[in-house]
RNA sequence: GCUCCCUUCGUCUAGAGGCCUAGGACAUGGCCCUCUCAAGGCCGUAACACGGGUUCGAAUCCCGUAGGGAGCGCCA
């Protein structure tokens, strides 16, 4: 009875961001570990800036990384609705409620007037609080400002007095509050749906959600959820406020600063394998070493070491969790994951064949499509040192490769005898022998293993490319 | 401006008064292995923001300072 049952409500007004998947990851990682459950609500009640697409992607991106949902707006579930903009009934009937408590009332201001009051405010050195100019109207001055309005009202929450608003964080401990510090904030906008504050906090209410993870940008507004919830009669869950991610550069996350959404992270080829493991030591720490499995993940997953600092997010770090995912693909998953970076053209055994033989060497897929097109089509540029490489080793040794892959036909096959060849006519071994072929059939002194790339040459390429070495250019 | 959060190697972090000569991972440098690169193994460079307290003893507690972040919206 008392399970456990967390959520993540994302706005759909654009692509998620590392910071939202994260968020996401720990309330689904929560969850998971104690066998209770994980909600989706998407947060649409702002018409102008939520679209259908991102309602769509959003949820791809979540299935992408394994975030599965036990109750969502396509599953449905015991609490739905599960699209905020379904759920405006609840809402008003605790509109009507505060309303007639007195615990809310209407405000006439308008947006101008509110812009210029918090300017001057702010111009004075005070907090911009909302003034209280429509919190005390009685009956004939309500009637009198609703006659001159051009617009309806806002319904706004009368925020007690003198009173201090205290919890106990699941990150950061013990907060305190002083609702003098707090204007009277709108719940109802003036088109009539709600505002982020009240129906956030209704709805975890409402769907029984006992543990909130969030970013730490919510963490001064809590107080306020914690007043609506208490003027309602409702049960607040207990919040965690997870530090916010911030850019290798130490500044917020941003599209200018290079930030990745997953959707760019999953395009370039990043496996969600990589990203959760990486997301997953961001802002928290664990024992566990190593590529582990998302349920691995659940059980090392701990409250108490969520960091309260901010985590930087570092291109180096979630390399090496993808280098570390891709090498441990098995050989299926590395075809399907690969197949879209060969170039067209190949049959579907040799296109096999080459990734088999470049995966190694493979972070993503655009380094497969690299190796591939350095076989098929031309060797890398050469460098300097490549061609110091060429020249040391000379003609007359290129001559017998050459002759060696000659023996072997227009599609040399066999490597070993290819470098015995070599090896018998001119006396080369070692480095000297393997570097020059290497350089002279890749444009690289670096690369996949070449006995199985042997074959995948086009036809002729091989002989052609060692005759070419006599006269690098 | 006011309120709140934060500050350990380049980065992610361990650390809850003596176990810290501050540990691990990524990155980085070197060596080994090796027909290249990678992988693997070994070794190294590198941090408690600053200043005051408290204490026999402080990375750990308290107070300031500096720096960073967030909130104070008819955005979520």
């Amino acid at each position: 009875m008392s399970a456990v049952v967390t959520r993540f409500a994302p706005s759909p007004s654009g692509a998620l961001h590392l910071g939202n998947a994260r968020t996401a990851l720990f309330s689904w990682l929560l969850a998971r570990r104690d066998g209770g459950r994980f909600v989706l609500r998407i947060e649409d009640t702002d018409a102008e800036r939520s679209q259908a697409e991102h309602i769509v992607a959003l949820q791809d991106d979540l299935r992408w990384l394994g975030l599965h949902w036990n109750e969502g707006p396509d599953i449905g579930g015991p609490n739905g609705p599960y699209l905020q903009s379904q759920r405006s009934a609840s809402y008003d009937a605790a509109f009507a409620d505060l309303e007639q408590r007195g615990l809310a009332y209407p405000c006439w201001c308008t947006p101008l007037e509110l812009d210029v009051a918090r300017r001057s405010q702010l111009a004075a050195g005070r907090p911009p609080r909302y003034a209280g100019t429509c919190r005390d109207l009685d009956a004939a001055q309500r009637a009198a400002r609703a006659a001159r309005a051009s617009a309806p009202p806002t319904l706004r929450f009368r925020v007690p007095a003198g009173r201090s608003i205290g919890f106990d964080d699941l990150v950061h401990g013990p907060q305190q509050f002083a609702t003098d510090d707090i204007g009277d904030f709108v719940i109802r906008r003036g088109d009539g749906t709600a505002a982020f504050f009240f129906c956030n906090a209704l709805d975890d209410a409402a769907m029984g959600i006992t543990h909130v993870l969030r970013g730490e940008d919510h963490l001064t507004n809590t107080p306020r959820q914690l007043l609506l919830l208490e003027a309602l009669g409702q049960p607040a869950p207990r919040y965690g406020h997870v530090a916010l991610l911030m850019g290798s550069d130490g500044a917020p996350l941003s599209k200018r600063a290079g930030a990745r959404s997953l959707g760019d992270l999953r395009r370039a080829g990043y496996l969600p394998e990589a990203v959760v493991n990486h997301l997953f030591r961001l802002g928290h720490s664990s024992p566990l070493q190593g590529l582990q499995l998302p349920d691995a993940l659940a059980r090392g997953f701990t409250l108490e070491h969520l960091g309260c600092a901010p985590a930087r997010f570092d291109d180096a770090q979630l390399a090496s969790w993808q280098k570390d995912a891709a090498h441990a693909l098995s050989e299926e998953a590395a075809l399907v994951w690969l197949l879209p970076a060969m170039p067209p053209g190949l049959d579907p055994a040799q296109r096999a064949a080459l990734i088999t033989a470049v995966r190694a060497n493979v972070v993503l897929p655009e380094d497969a499509t690299r190796w591939a097109r350095i076989v098929r089509e031309q060797p890398a540029p050469l460098d300097a040192a490549g061609r110091a490489l060429l020249e040391a080793a000379g003609d007359a040794f290129f001559d017998a490769a050459a002759a060696a892959a000659a023996s072997q036909g227009a599609q040399p096959a066999d490597w070993p005898a290819l470098t015995a060849a070599v090896r018998a006519a001119t006396g080369a071994k070692g480095p000297a022998l393997f570097k020059p072929l290497r350089i002279a059939l890749t444009g690289l002194d670096h690369g996949p293993e070449l006995a199985p790339l042997l074959p995948l040459f086009p036809p002729g390429a091989v002989q052609q490319r060692l005759l070419n070495a006599r006269h690098p250019d």
